[in-house]
Order: structure tokens, then C-alpha cells, then sequence
DNA sequence: ATCAAACCTAACGTCAAGTAGAGATTGTAT
DNA sequence: ATACAATCTCTACTTGACGTTAGGTTTGAT
């Protein structure tokens, strides 16, 4: 498929595609003749991994970082260390980011019951 | 207190408070004389709240929209049912992101064991 | 053959969240 | 009295993550 396919299917512009390819978050698998950018599913797999991770706060850099992993084939995977660095960091990392998320889930609570509680008595009172 | 007390004591710059005024989200308890700010100690709190509420990923402006909730007190608050709004979508928004990235940790966690067995393998052939 | 749709590159624009610099004023230590 | 640190206002620059515009190819349908 190309850009235009590839972008409406990961529900992206193109421009956001030829951006993420200057990042190096995917490269075509060809460009032919023309230059024309020539995609396969991998790719828009990649574009909805690539949007989850930025859902949860990666920025595009860190994404780049740890993307090859759910793709690249054991064997060609560079720099394990390295990479088990950046997972564990980035584990710890989620782990307090979903502590303070459960705590703020609780606040968000409190102060929804509070917003609740005071409306009603505005209300009560008129 | 002044702000570069204030700045250092919550570990931001004394130009990101000024910034945080103009969006409105402190301001000095004083603007004596030669126009010097002065911070008491819940200036403090509102930064570390801030603070944490953008580490989960609320912008500037959301943070602007609920930071009062935390500070005001129960009389002073103005537009509850717009808040209460604000908050219903900003817990369903929490709790999607919860969801997330607790499957984001459990894939992290793969991948760690994933690479631990990789570097394992690798020394093992050597 | 032609013509619109889809594509290309390259450069400039935008928005959020700041950071940096200039030039002026104020406070404090010697 | 003078230096020097802290602060003030104001404007401009930076970075990340794109969007927009312009001008030029390529391809598919008629």
C-alpha cells in the first residue's frame, strides 16, 4: 500500500508519517522508480504501537528507542544491555506513574462526591 | 518568601512561575512596594501539585481548571457543574490510562524476561 | 492524450511549555 | 558609596510534534 492508504488505515496524516520516518520510527519496505513510499502491514502495526506508546506519555524519542522491540527478530537485536537499561527504567517509570494515576483516580472520586454534595445543597437552598 | 526561594524550593525556574502566572495558575500572595513577589507556603503546594498533575499527563490548561478544587475552599467555588463535567471526563480519561498502562507494564516486564534470556544465550554460546 | 488524484521535496507556520537575553530597578554587604 | 545579587518587564528564541503551502512528478481512468 502507500502513504495515503497506510495513513488513512493508522488514522494519521502523511505528513505525520514522513515526520516519524525522519525520526526513524518506520521506513518504507520499498521506494521504486518514482520515490513513491511502499508500505506492508508491519507498518501500520508500528503506526498503532507507536500510538499507544504515546498515549502513555513516550515521547517519539523514547518510542524510537524501545519500538524495534516488539518488531525485530531476536537475532538482530543490538545492544541487549542497553536495552534492558532502558526497559527497566522504563518500568519503574510506569510503576510510579501508576501509583500517582491510582491516587489521583482516588482524588478525582473525593472531589467529584464533593462537587456532587455541594450542588445539591445550592440546589436545596433556593 | 520570594521567587527564587519559592523556584528552588520546587525545583522549577523562577521564569516557569512567571510563566504560571500569566496562564494563572498562582499568584504572589503580595506585590509590595517595588513590585517584588512574595510566596507563602501554599504556593509551594500548588507548585508540587502542579507538578504532579502533569506528570499524569494534564496540560497546562486542564491543571488551570482544577488545581482551585485542591486549594479553595468549599464556598469559593465557582461553576460546579462545569467542574463536575471536567472531572467525570477526566476520570474516564484516567481510568483508560490506567487500563493502559497496566498492559504496558505487563509488556515491559515480557520483554525484560525476553531480553534477561537473550544476554543469557548469548553468554552461554560464548 | 489528458487530466485529476496521489505522490514527492522543501520551506515556512503553529501551539504548548517553557528558556534566554536585554535593560532597568531594588536590596544587601562591605 | 559602591558593588553585586536578586528581581522586575518585555521580547524573542527553542523544542517537540506536527500542519500548511508551494511547486513539481507520477499514475490511473477516461
Amino acid at each position: 500500500m502507500q502513504i495515503g492508504e497506510l495513513a488513512a488505515r493508522a488514522d494519521v496524516s502523511h505528513r505525520t508519517i514522513h515526520y516519524y520516518e525522519r525520526l526513524g520510527l518506520l521506513t518504507p519496505s520499498e521506494r521504486e522508480g518514482a520515490g513513491y513510499r511502499y508500505y506492508n502491514d508491519e507498518a501500520l502495526k508500528r503506526l498503532e504501537k507507536i500510538a499507544a506508546l504515546k498515549r502513555l506519555g513516550l515521547s517519539l524519542d523514547e518510542i524510537a528507542s524501545v519500538i524495534d522491540l516488539y518488531f525485530e527478530d531476536d537475532s538482530g537485536i543490538r545492544g541487549k544491555e542497553r536495552v534492558l537499561v532502558i526497559l527497566e527504567t522504563q518500568r519503574e517509570k510506569t510503576d510510579r506513574q501508576i501509583k500517582e494515576l491510582t491516587q489521583f483516580r482516588r482524588d478525582i472520586d473525593k472531589n467529584i462526591a464533593r462537587m456532587k454534595r455541594l450542588i445539591a445543597e445550592a440546589k436545596g437552598k433556593r
